[in-house]
DNA sequence: TTTTGGCAGTAACAAAAGTTACAATTAAAA
DNA sequence: TTTTAATTGTAACTTTTGTTACTGCCAAAA
């Protein structure tokens, strides 16, 4: 644990923030398509992203969801945080994107820490603006952009996230994420691939050049 | 000053930083559609809302608009939190939607009250919470309904911070503020006319009921 | 091997939203 | 008063997105 921490938060937090994490955080390992939080669940401990990559998915009224974003190394969850502070209820839904591994922070010391450091203040604050910086982005993305350009930053995104050009998705999963249906994804798709942008396998997609 | 400080922050605020507030902040007055910032600011001093609305603008490369949500009496911008600590520039536009009273407050003191008051800590983590849950409401309206349900939650939260049923806007302007065109938002407003929920008149609408 | 269920392709259609164009009305400016 | 500009209403049309339906294909299960 000490050093997944030093190489993920070394220059970030002072050393006696990091001795205080080793001794009450907890390394916990979660599998790729595991639940972090649901909609709905109050949030007792906050998570430091060690590895891998966690998307955030908010839910409509008919239970179908649109994804937000990912939270990836170094990252922390901002809704978490006000979460745990405020006592309120999770507005969102955590599922592990990859095979990940996060430190677990009883939510005790978040406050106590947030007086005692001004590294752990300044993380604080970073990673709200990161996530406002994100929700903007998405904002963006339905508001300003057509299904189409959507669908290309969606691979484009999940490419880097994964780190691979083989996208692991059905097209339903993929309308899932971007709240729409697999009919229109099939269709766009269809169209990336005869401009010869991607590839499209059974359960998978090949990205060519986006 | 401290009047206004005392009706909007008393129950937030320990003593000793309304004291401090009284010290540094300056009082302004901001007239209706008066501009706050500006998209690419430096923001120097962060506002705390005594009286009025600002409404807070994105904006896409073609310079149109889009609302996101407002501020108003209690609240402080989120973004200008982290602007001013990370030095970075605005992503948002803001500008007063009524005429508006704000302490400004000088962005070194940010830092030091951060360390220093546990009230000045919990009323920042509250702000970015309530930022963040209405950046989520605005990411439902424009992923999960219509443009008619938004012209309804749009006019309904206009009325609400108005505190008045007529609202004394054009159809252009409501169209600007939604990123639709002119001839939907007419055509939408014709539709609730109908059906007897609103009046229109020229530059004004009347809501009856929504 | 046969059956079953999930996945992808596509046509045909419907609904929502955006665009262009023009007329009528009102208010402000000359 | 006349002119001008802004505002609203509306028709006609296009584009984008969503829906329904049906097909063939593949892989896992029976």
């Amino acid at each position: 644990m000490l050093n997944s921490l030093k190489e993920n938060f070394a220059n970030i937090f002072e050393d006696a923030l990091i001795d205080e994490i080793l001794e009450v955080g907890t390394l916990k390992n979660i599998k790729e398509g595991e639940k972090l939080i649901e909609i709905g669940d109050y949030v007792r401990s906050m998570p430091l992203l060690i590895s891998g990559a966690i998307k955030i998915l908010r839910e409509d009224e008919n239970g179908d969801e649109l994804l937000l974003y990912f939270l990836e190394r170094g990252d922390t969850c901002a809704m978490t945080l006000t979460c745990c502070l405020g006592q309120t209820r999770s507005e969102i839904r955590a599922i592990a994107e990859l095979d990940t591994t996060i430190i677990m922070i009883p939510i005790q010391k978040m406050e106590e820490w947030t007086g005692k450091y001004k590294s752990w203040r300044n993380f604080v604050f970073q990673s709200y603006h990161a996530r406002l910086t994100e929700m903007l982005e998405t904002i963006d993305s339905i508001a300003f952009y057509n299904m189409d350009e959507r669908l290309v930053k969606y691979l484009q995104n999940k490419q880097k996230i994964t780190n691979d050009s083989i996208i692991n998705s059905t097209h339903q999963e993929i309308a899932y994420e971007l709240h729409t249906s697999r009919v229109v994804v099939s269709r766009l798709l269809k169209k990336l691939e005869s401009l010869g942008k991607i590839k499209l396998f059974r359960n998978s997609i090949q990205i060519i050049s986006l």
